[in-house]
DNA sequence: CTGAAAGCGCTAACAT
DNA sequence: ATGTTAGCGCTTTCAG
């Protein structure tokens, strides 16, 4: 193996010069910075990791929770993921995968045997097991999703309140009278996840706001499911002109549910989604959508927390992510 | 921070023989074992992962190279990510996350700086740059599909010759004649991946052990290049009674396009699909399958990685996991 | 602007 | 069956 010495050899200085080349943290001449980067290059010196761990107390890796339960849309899981890692190695850092099945131990494990300088926990939940521990070793970290008691907590989430207003703003601008929200199956809401009750507040104060006609319905994926779902609300409210959809595994079936009932998007009826924007892309017709952008908030997710891990103080206990409209060829005017 | 030398202290004892509790490559007496064990979770000791790296050159990590690109199947990727960190923390091992993008440097960096030990590689396509890197490093590793040229190499991936074969035999056992193959997009042969020709010509000999007259199509996900590609299927060969689809996303458009024809499943037309268990479950009917077991291949991978890293002999080359046919409601006899 | 040297916490000989 | 100790490769004082 390559060492620090070997390469402060090859270049006629001490191996704490090169180590300074390294991290900047000292002036280095620009000879002896550039004579020492080309031995560096040309014994393709990596810096061992575990030794530098071990000297500087920093491992310049960051840990990942991520849910193994499925009931998460796995696309947008996957964009976190990617986008993380990405944004990581442009801070120099690796990251490491752990999934929920440790529990609360899994970090525990990966803070205590340093293995890790920080984490990103995903899908938070109101009262989650995670944050007591999070608390007790001490660990920097950044949470995706807020519990119920985010004090002392840094976290991060899509503007969910905002992002269901944004949706009745855009039905309601267009002349929609009469809409309704299909959202989440109710065992989601159950589970004391925090977004779906404040995209539930977030649509009905801006239905209250806007004078809009409203009804709210949970809706399990199947296609059964969202088949008597939306035959139902039709029956219930024939006024019906404009939908606003917040569950990524019944957006087709909708779609063909319409079709099947002989109502047309976007004449007869409007459709909103909130949901990844390549799906909104891929059905027929192209949707409205309120996009959840999970490469931006995997990317802030990490920025914040190099914050941390920098400056310790001046990080904004919480981040929420503005929503924008990407107009698609699912919503119009409402019929005369 | 807790160190080994705080839980000899507390335990009486010298510090190796904490590490020998520890690591267990000495006999310990039972007394002094359990004294040590105590004085552990008394303490909450975890080892300090850098030092123990730099001491033993192992850093008990292993490297899961995701491809960042999105024409896989997403739900897939996850599957296999998650049952490489729960099999890799079986066998003590925590996994660090690298994408594509960092390229066959990513590969070189992490194994040069003694990050991880080992690593699996996905997505292999028959000409792969990482392989030579892989070779150059020496890291151990386990490729996920198979190179054109694997010598040297240990890869694991699915038998999709045999599994191609049992979607034709069940077919040819119900009395089928005429089937055809809807494939994945033409990009993906183009790509040079091997698993795309490989089910091709597993498909092929089996049609032609079994005497059924055949098509091949490959097919993009779009739900109006399915349609198209069934309905000139059907135009072509009138007598078609039996589908075999390789192409997650072809799924759903397919039988919904069979419905808007007419074709009922499984009284006019069967289908059967290579595909995620999880998607034939939630189509309506219920598609019968030779699902991919992306769990097991995870597993597998593991298995054979970590057998590298102990015995460094008597790792088989090349595993083929075994398909087999799970029955669901889509497939009968053809229509007399 | 650069060097020398003391550890960081652990493992694995080498002792006994 | 257990203890002693010399590193592993790097960072970071302390000196100059």
């Amino acid at each position: 193996m390559v060492t620090i010495a070997d390469v402060a050899k090859h270049a006629g200085v001490s191996p704490s010069t090169v180590s300074y080349v390294l991290s900047g943290k000292r002036s280095i001449s620009e000879q002896t910075r550039s004579r020492v980067e080309e031995s560096i290059s040309a014994l393709g010196y990596h810096p061992h990791a575990g030794a530098r761990s071990l000297a500087s107390s920093r491992a310049n890796v960051i840990a990942l929770v991520l849910p193994l339960r499925t009931d998460m849309h796995v696309p947008i899981l996957m964009q976190f993921a990617t986008s993380v890692v990405t944004a990581a190695r442009e801070h120099d850092h690796d990251v490491l995968l752990l999934t929920n099945d440790e529990g609360p131990d899994g970090l525990r494990r990966v803070a205590r045997s340093a293995l890790v300088d920080a984490v990103i926990v995903m899908d938070i939940e109101l009262n989650d097991s995670r944050v007591p521990v999070l608390r007790e070793v001490g660990l920097p970290a950044v949470l995706i999703g807020f519990p119920a008691d985010p004090a002392g907590l840094t976290c991060v989430d899509w503007d969910f309140v905002a992002a269901a207003a944004r949706c009745v703003d855009h039905l309601a601008d267009l002349g929609h009278r009469e809409i309704a929200f299909i959202g989440p199956p109710s065992a989601v809401f159950a589970r004391g996840t925090g977004f779906a009750q404040r995209t539930t507040s977030g649509f009905e104060s801006a239905v209250a706001r806007r004078g809009v006609r409203a009804t709210v319905r949970p809706c399990d994926p199947s296609h059964s499911a969202v088949r008597d779902t939306v035959k139902r609300l039709f029956d219930d409210h024939p006024a019906l002109t404009g939908l606003i959809v917040h569950n990524e595994a019944a957006v087709a079936p909708l779609l063909e549910t319409l079709r099947g009932l002989g109502r047309h998007v976007p004449q007869h009826v409007s459709v909103v989604a909130m949901c990844p924007e390549d799906l909104a892309g891929q059905v027929s017709p192209r949707l409205t959508a309120v996009p959840i952008p999970a490469e931006e908030i995997g990317r802030r997710a990490v920025e914040l927390l190099m914050g941390k891990l920098e400056r310790a103080a001046g990080v904004p206990p919480a981040t929420l992510i503005a929503p924008h409209l990407l107009p698609g060829e699912s919503t119009a005017a409402p019929p005369a």
